[in-house]
DNA sequence: CGAATGATACCCT
DNA sequence: GGGTATCATTCGG
């Protein structure tokens, strides 16, 4: 289990091969995204992102999310209502709300709420590479780094995965350029982690402390450790 | 630790 | 309309 990160302790299970991943394409029933965001952020993990270009296919499992719970929530972009940008999670579930964060970097969520719920969105903060991992380090501008560290982070993620703004409102359920299928079995509850989010100090004790943000313990692809 | 870098939201004329 | 504070991050020093 050592594998060149010292005393982490990997506990989660490795992930089924690249052909495994896209011989198959096992969509998400839509009512997945329709509960408590909450849920279905804990719920991603171990799910497949998956991306088609002209230069190929690159896809990734999910490690690491974070919950975003709607215009309640003032660590969330929902809490300004709908505007142009946030209108994404105002829309169907299932969708991708991508945005540019510090003039510089996209992320990717995907908009999830239950019914009477507003405008949940799971932010996607880390993927383990799978497929792709040549194309990924291409794109990341980046030949030396580690493959498991291509989609540690959100704005690497996109990065990694090629995902920009113009996939802003796209049905992750549809459509053969992007979207997510699910992994080969869940994990087990006692490997996923959770604590507080990252980054929303400005949303106010509250808000910052709750524990929404989720990851697969020990994870060598988790953002940050 | 701090710079990079631009869209956005919000307050003011 | 226009000015500006702020930002769900990353990389290099």
């Amino acid at each position: 289990m050592s594998s060149g990160h010292g005393s982490v302790v990997v506990t989660a299970t490795p992930a089924e091969p690249a052909s495994d991943v896209t011989s198959t394409r096992r969509l998400p029933p839509r009512d997945f995204f329709a509960r408590p965001t909450v849920e279905v952020a804990r719920e991603l993990l171990g799910m497949i992102v998956s991306r088609a270009t002209a230069d190929g296919l690159t896809a990734g499992r999910i490690v690491e999310t974070e919950a975003y719970a709607g215009p309640a929530d003032l660590a969330s972009h929902a809490r300004a209502g709908a505007t142009r940008r946030t209108a994404p999670m105002f829309g169907p579930v299932g969708h991708a709300y991508v945005y540019l964060v510090y003039g510089m970097h996209e992320c990717l969520n995907v908009v999830a709420r239950a019914d009477g719920e507003a405008a949940g969105a799971v932010l996607l903060r880390a993927i383990e590479p799978l497929a792709g991992i040549e194309l990924m380090r291409r794109r990341r501008g980046r030949p030396n780094d580690a493959a498991a560290r291509l989609g540690a982070g959100p704005a690497r993620l996109c990065q990694a995965l090629a995902v920009t703004r113009a996939h802003d409102g796209h049905d992750l359920l549809a459509g053969s350029e992007l979207w997510l299928s699910a992994g080969p079995q869940p994990p087990s509850p006692t490997q996923i982690a959770s604590g507080p989010r990252i980054g929303v100090g400005y949303a106010g004790e509250d808000w910052s402390r709750r524990p929404w943000r989720f990851w697969l313990a020990g994870h060598p692809s988790v953002s940050r450790r």
